[in-house]
DNA sequence: GCTGAAATTCAGCCTCA
DNA sequence: TGAGGCTGAATTTCAGC
């Protein structure tokens, strides 16, 4: 059980927090520009890249792609009222019937959950939250649909 | 104004989607290995990733990193009610003035904005709300944190 | 798409604490 | 032992053509 109480931020040094910050600024920079901005040679910083995939700390790079050109241009935040007590695992189950469900939080507050759901456009939003709303023990949904996107920062 | 009507999803092709959903599962794959999936040479490949850059349908390349190593582990949704009529203008130089927030739409409904707050712990994200609380303009929030991650699918 | 020069990656080796 | 720097070969990038 200690395991689980050494967390494995502990793991990290402010050099490896640098490396983070500027991989998650731009994933194709080349060790020798990441090297320049934390003060190491370009293989100690391969090194510590390839420690930090390794222990699972970076899960992965990926391309942030303007969704508006994919196609989907509707996007909603729902918030989901439940029926009784819901255990996580029911919820997840319950909620990642939908296809269109992208993302799902248990959440404090009136609501039980906060489902984000992303669709091609409007009928097809509303049809998304119809299918969710009846999904076993979804007593009510609230709605709001994204108007704009404001910020959408890359994690630290 | 003409190219406001001209979607820029009419400038993907087949080729351009599978360059995208190659860079989606790994932003700091070569151009090579790239090309050998989507049957192109490497500098095509380059040639097609320059361009989606430019052209802004590729925002970026980011790392993902496990939230939790990094001791970011509470995470909030907060409803913005604003004074006033809101420019998503004001509402990004507003918002954006917290550090803590990483994401942030405007919406339908009775809230202004929904604001995707992460923070260490509860005493700083109830900090980081009340510096979002003293933004010029914002008028009210509701809070709703988040308890459990049930669902985080990629976007496709 | 091909080519070739420049840049980058990356494994092996050495050094230091 | 572990972490960093250096080196050089293999690979990748990238600007002509």
């Amino acid at each position: 059980m200690l395991d689980v109480l050494q967390r494995p931020v502990d793991r990290l040094d402010p050099l490896d927090r640098q490396i983070i910050g500027c991989l998650t600024r731009d994933a194709r920079a080349t060790y020798a520009v990441i090297g320049d901005e934390v003060g190491l040679s370009a293989p100690a910083v391969k090194r510590r890249v390839d420690r930090l995939v390794a222990d699972g700390v970076i899960r992965g790079f990926t391309a942030l792609v303007d969704p508006e050109v994919l196609g989907w241009t509707t996007e909603a935040y729902v918030e989901v009222f439940w029926e009784g007590t819901p255990s996580p695992l029911e919820l997840r189950r319950s909620l990642g019937e939908v296809p269109e469900v992208v993302g799902a939080w248990s959440v404090t507050g009136s609501a039980d959950a906060l489902v984000h759901i992303l669709a091609a456009d409007i009928p097809h939003l509303e049809e998304a939250i119809e299918r969710l709303r009846q999904q076993p023990n979804v007593h009510q949904t609230r709605s709001e649909v994204v108007l704009s996107r404001l910020i959408d920062r890359a994690r630290p």
